[in-house]
DNA sequence: CCAAGTGGTTTCATTATTTGAAACTTGGTT
DNA sequence: AACCAAGTTTCAAATAATGAAACCACTTGG
């Protein structure tokens, strides 16, 4: 479904999130080393995105850098995304109920984007872990939101999968993968089983729109130190039942209409 | 500089900022009423935006809304920004010294794009900040990187501007606000005279690169129950002072190229 | 039950934009 | 001065975008 390559937009979006990938300013010919475009092409279309702001370019150092009207965007992004305006309570409420750190998270382009985490002991961070991207088959957000997925979709997003094994638990097949998913759709929920980082476990389960389509997941997240698997396992039904309110909310929040706010962006 | 309508990207990116510019997911007869595009180029511009993830569709309700890939984009745009990186314990240190509200700006579209706030009394917010807008001639930021702007530049910006009377002493006028950023490089700083919000006050000064380039600006802000414009410029000197570490640190920053990070974003 | 209407989608010949090999300019090095 | 690498421009050919009109799906009302 998300595609590469239509058109002159699509390549335009390439190189934006190749700049964007390197995380550091970046000079034409870095870009252009590992660009599929030949050089003209590549030139025209950076100068399209620092033009329209999408990157800022350096010129004391020639260098490119994510530009400032994707923090504007994405602050819209980010104010009307109902998932997230919707699920903020029902985190706040989680985390401070299970004494444990809660992730919300979505689905895109094959990864786990991490809309929100709070966390009960040091309640500030945000931007800082909002837009955080992490692997799909071996967090516990990810396997939960691809167990409830339309199964044609999924195959598309394990055929992304890398499989990199970052621990001895790690799921590093497709097969296996898909054994897991089976399992959770029984069960209802999903755990990371030490699976991407050491010590880190978590239970997750989807939140799922009345229609059955899958908008995100929550976390609850803990340490083996702090916990083990049965020990989140008790945690499943408030899980449950936060994703499951957060589901209710947000399919109520759609209609309202809020009164049509004044759009209002510049002179241009 | 920043001109509008190159090519297809120009249009899918106006396109992009029109959905956002609503407050509330849209439907497709809601942009077409007020975008310059006939339908089905604007339906085609959108069908590549959600294909791009930029957008996402909600097939439930018809409706469009800024999408997950435009969150991690901003994600990486605000980490590798190294005004914000290199600002943060500056603006932390400026708001624990005056014990005031403390903002970092930077000029987008002729606006002004508020990049962080710190304030000592309520250490949270941030995604909720970061990325808002403000008008660029009735705010003591604004005016401050106008003033230091190449003039040719400012020109461009100040005939952007829609000088509406938001309080008795906004400047209404371009000639108006010229005579005010003279004021203001002599000086060196500018305030905001609850010219945006009745209450309001600032005192803010630009970051400027060696070469003299605005960079972005500080502000420190209070009220007028709290301080007055004399009580502001005797801070003038610690403002100044933190502006000038801020671009100390920033043109550091730029070069040592800090080991080649490996970029990672999927399988794609 | 059919006619008219609304909101969204598709077609297709026309038009405008994008493309990239090659040539060129710039600034630094030997 | 000759050389080289990085960045920029040219221009005819190839490609993609365009939008008037037609179409489809679904509601509304006669």
């Amino acid at each position: 479904m998300a595609g590469s390559g239509d058109g002159t937009v699509g390549k335009a979006l390439e190189v934006l999130d190749q700049v964007a990938s390197f995380g550091r300013p970046v000079r034409f010919s870095d870009v252009l080393a590992d660009s599929a475009f030949p050089k003209p092409t590549l030139y025209r279309l950076l100068q399209t995105l620092v033009s329209q702001n999408m990157l800022a370019f350096d010129p004391d150092h020639q260098t490119y850098a994510p530009g400032a009207r994707l923090v504007r965007l994405a602050h819209a992004a980010w104010a009307q995304s109902s998932l997230v305006q919707v699920a903020s309570p029902h985190l706040v409420g989680l985390s401070a109920a299970t004494h444990e750190t809660v992730h919300l998270a979505q689905l895109d382009h094959g990864q786990v984007l991490y809309l929100d985490k709070r966390n009960a002991a040091h309640p500030v961070e945000m931007f800082s872990q909002a837009g955080k991207i992490g692997p799909a088959y071996c967090t516990g957000v990810g396997k939960a939101m691809l167990a409830y997925l339309d199964p044609a979709q999924a195959e598309v997003i394990i055929a992304q999968q890398s499989f990199h094994k970052f621990q001895p638990g790690t799921l590093t097949t497709a097969a296996a993968l898909r054994r897991e998913l089976q399992a959770i759709r029984i069960r209802g929920y999903g755990f990371d089983r030490e699976e991407h980082e050491a010590g880190i476990i978590c239970i997750a389960v989807p939140i799922l729109s009345p229609a059955g389509r899958v908008l995100g997941a929550v976390s609850v997240t803990s340490t083996t130190a702090r916990s083990d698997l049965a020990g989140l396992e008790h945690l499943a039904p408030q899980v449950r039942d936060t994703a499951a309110a957060i589901a209710k909310d947000a399919a109520r929040w759609s209609f309202p209409d809020h009164g049509t706010q004044s759009r209002q962006l510049a002179g241009e």
